[in-house]
DNA sequence: AACTTGTCAATTTTT
DNA sequence: TTGACAAGTT
């Protein structure tokens, strides 16, 4: 098979073809970076006699990473494409995490991966304990706190507290309590997938030397968006030979508010000596006026590496700058337009609505409904938020991790079995006293003093039937088969799918979908026990990639309009992208703008920015951008502001477009000033 | 243990 | 205005 670089430009090539040392290469957005990274891949293989499986690639996302693969495969074959290491740093964590378990927690063996439900619900428990427990504190800034530490890879023991913050005193209060607590259950959480195996390699030589030593290349993609863990990471996997190459654009670092730090990316030629920087600025994703709208954006930002977009393709549409009443209207204007759209020739998967937060998708949402327009929505993972699909893996998970104490409190009296908050403080009481853990305690019921009989019985009922589930799970381990049945047995046995399944008529369509998501759950367990190959399918196995990976609902990809947040549809791009709620508020969103928010840096609007910067430059061939004049705030109708973002563009690209009597945004902002000034006195 | 009432806060992004 | 959650009641 030869590889054809024909179709690369000059600078494209060169970073395909350069194995010197340490590579940067800067890529605007656009730029056919993820061309280079599969021809780059491409030629290592079929030119260069690289064998696929040593080759590390890390992308972002699931989403990304699995479009690499699906681009490899014409390029190198599937054989070849299925032993590249592709993947996001996550799940490389998991799988290092199952190789090296032994060193990780000491002891060989299963562990539970908690996602930040499950973290945030630790945290909640500790701060109790601790009694710093009140009812308006906000546990995930708790949560978020500790995470910027861990990432930054700062111990519970260096933490730099500022007194003047509340919450960075009871982090640092909280923080040795929540990692001792995860170490005692065999837990990671997900900043853990990241920080512990860097931890582990950067003390570690002789591992270090084995890890490293798989690889001959190590590519990142989306740099921009690392952290101090994760460059840790990178360094500790470096190749012997340093064939290390990082693709990446600091004009859209977006993860800033996760430890993302920029500088990894600015100061990464110091941090490999020898480094080669190839820029690769040509645009050949969006007609010029929608590189416009971008270099006219972030001309505005206040620190960035100077660059702009260098247009190659032929003037087309002009942006649309659409002007409605309210976001119930915006939504409404967005579905009729779709199907104007689509009525005009474009499929449906041709099109895309992006927008901040995942909240603006509902209004959306309903109105394609009300229209009878597919469409598909990426992230806002709502399944597995769902109580009864996080109870049936917590009921797995404590089958699967005896130490998984977290899950076990969480199933403990659900369904109601009798073991009430008196109960659990004896089973608490009694394992403090016996120097045990609690989930010993829950299993040795019968010798726990001042026991309720109907908290006793539940706690052996419950004991059992855990016991049952794991002898099922020796069972089918030795046969290969069969996890799907044992745990339905399970849900049967423990009376989850009595307590699912509604009892009488009366009860809502919501009931009568519990079960059905369980159910779900179940078969996308038997899908993966039955098409795995890579790893022996075992429910550990299983219960790790779910958290790291959620498999989509409805895997076919049909032809659907998408439904995106800005940072979800980072890396993907459609020929009509319409960006909603260009306010104030909305975007740059209100926690970034507020005086009063606790932390709001100006350095946080610059990432808003970058993330409007982003949206815009995923349209090919058509731009909307909209926004109201008003909405309801705590039930009052208040009058909103045009986006700052949208100041300042080039009018002679623009066409405005307005609806029932809502004044037309002028390109320049003033109209629009104006137009909120009319909102305004009629609001009065 | 389950249900009812009342209080209070609130509105980001993702692995 | 709504929704989450805690305290209070049966």
């Amino acid at each position: 098979m030869a590889l054809s670089l024909g179709h690369l430009d000059e600078n494209q090539k060169q970073a395909v073809l350069f194995t010197g040392g340490p590579l940067l290469v800067l890529a605007g957005a656009g730029s056919g970076k993820t061309r280079v990274l599969t021809h780059r891949i491409a030629h290592l293989v079929l030119e260069a006699g690289v064998r696929p499986d040593q080759i590390l690639a890390v992308s972002f996302t699931n989403k990304a990473a699995e479009e690499m693969g699906e681009r490899m495969v014409p390029l190198v074959g599937a054989a070849a494409a299925q032993k590249l290491w592709l993947s996001t740093f996550h799940s490389f964590g998991v799988r290092f995490a199952r190789e090296e378990s032994k060193a990780l927690f000491g002891e060989a063996g299963r562990f539970s991966i908690f996602d930040q439900g499950d973290a945030v619900g630790l945290v909640r428990e500790i701060a109790k304990r601790e009694g710093l427990l009140d009812r308006k504190m906000d546990l995930w800034a708790v949560l978020a706190r500790i995470s910027l530490w861990k990432n930054k890879m700062v111990g519970p023991s260096a933490v730099k507290v500022n007194d003047a913050v509340e919450y960075d005193r009871i982090a640092a209060e909280v923080y040795p309590h929540y990692e001792a607590a995860l170490r005692s259950m065999r837990a990671l959480d997900f900043d853990d997938l990241v920080v512990r195996p860097a931890a582990l390699l950067q003390k570690d030589a002789a591992l270090r030397e084995r890890w490293a030593g798989r690889f001959r290349h190590l590519m990142v993609d989306e740099f921009q968006d690392t952290n101090v863990a994760q460059m840790e990471l990178v360094k500790a996997l470096t190749p012997a030979l340093r064939n290390v190459m990082v693709v990446g654009d600091d004009d859209q670092a977006i993860y800033g508010w996760r430890g993302a730090e920029v500088t990894n990316i600015l100061d990464f030629a110091s941090t490999f000596p020898g480094t080669t920087t190839i820029k690769i600025l040509r645009n050949y994703r969006s007609i010029p006026e929608v590189l416009s709208i971008a270099n006219a954006a972030m001309k505005q930002a206040t620190r960035r590496l100077e660059k702009s977009l260098v247009a190659t393709r032929r003037s087309g549409d002009k942006i649309r700058l659409v002007t409605l009443g309210t976001p119930e209207e915006e939504a409404k204007w967005i579905a009729g337009e779709l199907r104007r759209v689509h009525q005009d020739g474009r499929r449906w998967c041709d099109l895309a609505v992006l927008y901040r937060s995942n909240l603006q998708a509902r209004l959306v949402e309903e109105e394609l409904r009300v229209e009878g327009i597919p469409f598909r929505l990426v992230g806002g993972q709502q399944f597995f938020e769902k109580k009864e699909v996080k109870d049936a893996i917590a009921y797995l998970r404590i089958a699967v991790n005896p130490r998984d104490e977290l899950s076990l409190r969480r199933i403990l009296n659900y369904p109601t079995r009798g073991v009430g908050d008196v109960a659990v403080e004896r089973l608490e009481r009694f394992a403090l006293a016996r120097q045990r853990s609690f989930v010993h305690a829950v299993f040795q019921a019968e010798t726990v003093p001042d026991f309720a009989d109907a908290a006793r019985a539940g706690c052996q009922k419950l004991a059992r039937a855990i016991e049952r589930m794991r002898e099922r799970l020796e069972t089918t381990a030795a046969s290969g088969k069969g996890l799907a049945g044992a745990a339905l047995d399970y849900f049967e046995d423990v009376g989850l799918r009595a307590d699912l399944t509604p009892k009488d008529a009366k009860e809502g369509e919501a009931a009568k979908q519990r079960w059905g998501n369980v159910e779900f759950l179940v078969r996308s367990l038997e899908r993966w026990e039955t098409t795995e190959k890579e790893d022996k399918p075992s429910l550990a196995t299983f219960l790790q990639r779910l958290t790291v990976r959620r498999e989509e609902e409805g895997e076919a990809v049909g032809d659907e309009v998408t439904l995106s947040s800005l940072h979800g549809s980072k890396g993907l791009e459609w020929p009509v992208v319409m960006l909603i709620g260009l306010n104030e508020g909305t975007l740059p969103h209100l926690r970034t703008i507020d005086p009063k928010a606790s932390e709001a840096a100006p350095t946080d609007v610059d990432e808003e920015r970058r993330l409007f910067y982003v949206g815009v430059t995923r349209a090919r061939d058509r731009l909307y951008l909209s926004r109201f004049l008003r909405r309801e705030l705590r039930g009052k109708e208040v009058p909103t502001s045009p986006s700052r973002f949208l100041s300042g563009l080039p009018a002679e690209i623009c066409e405005t477009i307005t609806q029932d009597g809502a004044a037309p945004l002028g390109a320049e902002g003033n109209a629009a000033s104006a137009a909120n000034l009319l909102a305004m006195l009629r609001a009065r």
